[in-house]
DNA sequence: ATGGATACATAATAATCTTATGTATATTGC
DNA sequence: GCAATATACATAAGATTATTATGTATCCAT
């Protein structure tokens, strides 16, 4: 099962920031392979959402790249700033937060799952 | 503190047809309430939001209406309509399967929250 | 040498929300 | 009584963020 986009939106900068924080330094094919990897198939990052969400987050100054030739082909790493760091803290403990109050307004326990 | 709004994006179909789950019988304006109420004003649900939400879910048959009259203030009361029932059981399981993935995902444990 | 995977990027479009605005009635405090 | 706030509906302009489509180019396996 694929989960629909509407529940994925929102969350993408947090899944994306959070690989950053585990894996010091990614590029971006990397992301979206680790994380349909991670999740069984069930989250797959679109490149059209993923490149303007990873420009925004160095246009933030949230993330910082360094561009490297893998043969004649162009990579492009990006790392979490201190700023960024700060950041990843600041979403992990909202969406924590956040899911708490779902479940509990959805009336969700733990065996539904 | 309230959350985010890209958070809640894709979240609030769900919310308004599991408060129609759970109420059998609610106008809009008492389903923004009961939820400020239930989630002590964390989701705070915009009229601007709401009312195209409850009209879409209208038009795709998931909900049904009747309209009354409370002195000279008109009130419109929404149902779940048996097709609505079954999609908010999809909704519910889907999202129960969503936050345990996340979890996962970001590597939130019950300690956080 | 052809197809599929890797790897970047952007543009047109769609969906969904915020903010602003509009209308109108009911209630509460002074 | 009247002003402010709450109740109650609705829509429109604009912003955000995703999908889908398209483009370019390299690498690898058959």
């Amino acid at each position: 099962m694929i989960f629909s986009s509407e529940l994925i939106k929102g969350t993408l900068k947090t899944i994306v920031l959070k690989q950053l924080e585990s894996n010091k330094r990614m590029y971006g094919y990397e992301i979206t392979q680790r994380v349909k990897e991670l999740t069984k198939d069930r989250i797959q990052i679109t490149e059209g959402a993923l490149y303007p969400t990873l420009h925004a987050l160095e246009a933030d100054g949230l993330v910082t790249t360094e561009t490297e030739f893998i043969g004649k082909r162009v990579r492009k790493y990006y790392s979490l700033s201190p700023k960024g760091k700060t950041k990843i803290e600041e979403k992990l403990s909202e969406m924590a937060e956040f899911m708490e109050t779902m479940k509990f307004l959805l009336d969700i326990n733990p065996t539904t799952a």
